[in-house]
DNA sequence: TCTAAACTTAGACTATGTCTAATGTATGAG
DNA sequence: CTCATACATTAGACATAGTCTAAGTTTAGA
């Protein structure tokens, strides 16, 4: 486990259980995009006991607490993205596989200027397929 | 129910049964971006013995003709959408509904030099709340 | 130590989508 | 026209993701 996680979790308002240490653990480091059950079964590795509720309420807390974000962006999976700045999605068609574009390698124009509608936010979603990155990886 | 469907249908390689041009003949001419179970519901209405696997089949069986496309954009929901050309989708958060936003009322920059990737497809998510319209609708 | 609030748990429940087995319908060969 | 066959439809079972509930456990303060 890492230390100072307990820490981040008081900052921000939330209880400090050694369930919720455990999901934050993986969680919050990961940039795997997981679904609230693959993030039930990475952490019943090291926590055999912890209750897939537990996982679907915490995961929903830190969300309410500003630590993640939550995705909608393939079939049947809502996903939990610990990078919570701006930033665009490629989604791997053939793998699943979802990888964070980061927001200045796109330029949107005229989003601002819609008329009729008052934005909040946007992103940018990709699909294709992701090439072999040569050795690394 | 207009005219002309079942020649849609079959000019797409599909058999153009009731149940199917009673479906068509909604889903193919809405702008509501309809889920399955709400293309259900309104199918019922002036076919009532249509079955819910039907409609869940001839959606798809829509979708791999090239006829709708499906979205995954809001939680639990696969919607269909009969705008099969290039565009953006605005989604309102207050009331869920989304929007279509022609392709050149946006432009996306850089996108095709994206290094690593190999881009098929992409489009812009915008969340915001849809001003009333004065007067209209 | 005692109490109350907060947290966790197992499992029931709901909603969306798929699959299956039986039944119904269209079609064309004879 | 008859009937065999392929295709389509149906009801309901099944799968999966997510929420809710009621009971038990932990925590922290008086
Ligand atoms: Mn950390
Ligand atoms: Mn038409
Ligand atoms: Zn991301
Ligand atoms: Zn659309």
């Amino acid at each position: 486990m890492r230390t100072g996680e307990a820490a981040v979790l008081e900052a921000h308002g939330i209880k400090p259980s050694a369930q919720r240490v455990a999901i934050a653990d993986y969680v919050l480091h990961t940039d795997e995009h997981p679904s609230a059950d693959e993030v039930w079964e990475r952490v019943k590795r090291v926590f055999p006991m912890v209750s897939r509720a537990t996982v679907y309420n915490t995961l929903n807390l830190f969300v309410a607490k500003g630590l993640l974000r939550h995705l909608v962006l393939t079939e049947g999976r809502l996903v939990f993205d610990s990078n919570v700045d701006k930033h665009h999605h490629f989604i791997d068609e053939e793998t699943g596989k979802i990888y964070d574009l980061p927001w200045d390698t796109l330029e949107v124009s005229r989003v601002e200027q819609l008329k009729g509608f008052d934005v909040r936010d946007y992103q940018v979603l990709v699909r294709g397929k992701k090439r072999r990155t040569r050795g690394a990886r």
